[in-house]
DNA sequence: TCTGGGGTCCTAGGACCC
DNA sequence: TCTGGGGTCCTAGGACCC
């Protein structure tokens, strides 16, 4: 989808159509830029950019916070349109996707008649533009649909994908970002085809697993971790997780307990929906300096409840953060999954199963009545009023 | 008054086991 | 005394993506 966020804000606020907008909060606000249409992008403002940054260059912008339940809700709609092209359809990320249309062509014709009908079906029914590349595999479908923005078509015919990726930036190849580029320039490799010139070892001693790939991806080949299996296998998640930026850097013991409750809380409540059960609990943590530390533990046994979550990430806090040291952000997540809740030994049944009640009653309130509805002691003993205040996503219900 | 939030994958070292 | 080789699991950090 091109400048998607945008284009949803759009379709909800016409008059911010032909202007500069960023998505992503207001403009002095800590954050970054979700999104930015391409009206500011001509100032320079792009998306991961410090909204701060982006104000200065782009000061005529208009800043607008993001409403990602709006965004899924646009999301699932182009879905739906790309499933009545072609039923191996993969959702890459909230705006992207691929769709192996092998086997189509009775029904929608040859891929650029077909591309030219989803194209005008997407614009209907969602009221967005798309831009879509088409190729033989992953890497050349990608880096044609970027090449096709905005709202266009790129068809690279099965033969030519050496001679359209060769005069590329290699920054275009997806999994080559700032770090990885710099350190191809400084070796000679400034374009794709360079890639084919240079000696396979060279690539492979310096990048190792990725390096090998590498030379895969110049030729237009789906190699290495990101493009493997069929389109549209099925995947499950790995990790939750849930972080916080505080809008003000804090050393307040209160206010650093209740959020790792909640952030506790938000990652249990993710568990039980998903009816997962998690062995893994890890602390992130990030001082005003920026310097970030994580620490992790395993726990004897699995586990979905707030209380458990909670309790290992206030060990590894108090294990590690530097008392007195100034906070920016913490975060709470989990990992090593199992599918099903684990058999409770007799004694700890009955306790652990009322909590489990009393959760999942929680979730239902929240589900009813909002977030803010109800949540552990622990979290309301800091200072949860401020804290509320300072995040403008969670507004005070008085229902609470 | 730079630098979000939710993810994946890779590397590397140490503990531990046979 | 000196110190293998293979494997797995755990933890920490970092690059990268949208």
């Amino acid at each position: 989808m091109d400048a998607f966020f945008v284009s949803v804000e759009e379709l909800f606020n016409p008059a911010l159509k032909g202007k500069a907008v960023v998505v992503g909060g207001q403009r002095d606000e800590r954050g970054v830029v979700s999104a930015a249409s391409y009206e500011a992008r001509k100032f320079g403002v792009h998306s991961a950019m410090p909204l701060r940054t982006a104000a200065k260059q782009c000061p005529h912008a208009i800043f607008v916070d993001g409403h990602p339940e709006l965004y899924s809700e646009y999301s699932q709609k182009a879905r739906e349109v790309l499933h009545d092209f072609s039923p191996a359809v993969e959702m890459a990320s909230i705006d992207e996707a691929y769709l192996d249309m092998t086997g189509t062509e009775r029904l929608h014709g040859p891929p650029l008649l077909s591309a030219h009908k989803l194209h005008q079906q997407m614009k209907e029914r969602t009221g967005l533009n798309c831009s879509i590349g088409i190729g033989a595999t992953r890497l050349m479908a990608k880096i044609s649909s970027d090449k096709a923005k905005p709202n266009g078509i790129l068809y690279v015919l099965r033969g030519q994908e050496e001679s359209f990726l060769a005069p590329l930036d290699v920054g275009k190849i997806p999994g080559v970002g700032k770090v990885t580029k710099a350190r191809l320039n400084q070796i000679g490799i400034i374009h794709i085809g360079d890639l084919l010139r240079v000696d396979q070892q060279v690539l492979e001693e310096n990048f190792g697993k990725w390096g090998q790939a590498l030379a895969g991806k110049a030729r237009g080949e789906d190699a290495g971790a990101w493009f493997e299996g069929e389109v549209g296998e099925e995947w499950q998640a790995k990790s939750i997780s849930h972080e916080h930026t505080f809008g003000h850097d804090t050393a307040d013991l209160g206010k650093l307990e209740s959020t790792l409750a909640h952030l506790s809380e938000k990652v249990g409540r993710r568990l039980r929906e998903q009816n997962f059960t998690a062995r893994t609990i890890q602390l992130k943590l990030r001082y005003s300096d920026f310097s970030t530390i994580t620490r992790a533990h395993s726990l004897a046994s699995p586990t979905q409840m707030d209380t458990e979550i909670f309790s290992a990430i206030g060990k590894l806090f108090h294990g590690n953060w530097e008392r007195g040291r100034t906070v920016r952000l913490l975060g709470v997540q989990a990992s090593h999954f199992e599918d099903m809740p684990e058999q409770m030994d007799l004694l700890e049944g009955d306790k652990k199963q009322k909590w489990a009640r009393a959760f999942s009653a929680s979730d239902r309130l929240r589900d009813k009545y909002g977030d803010s509805t109800i949540f552990l002691a622990k979290t309301m003993g800091g200072t949860f009023r401020e804290r509320v205040h300072e995040n403008p996503a969670e507004k005070p219900d008085k229902k609470r």
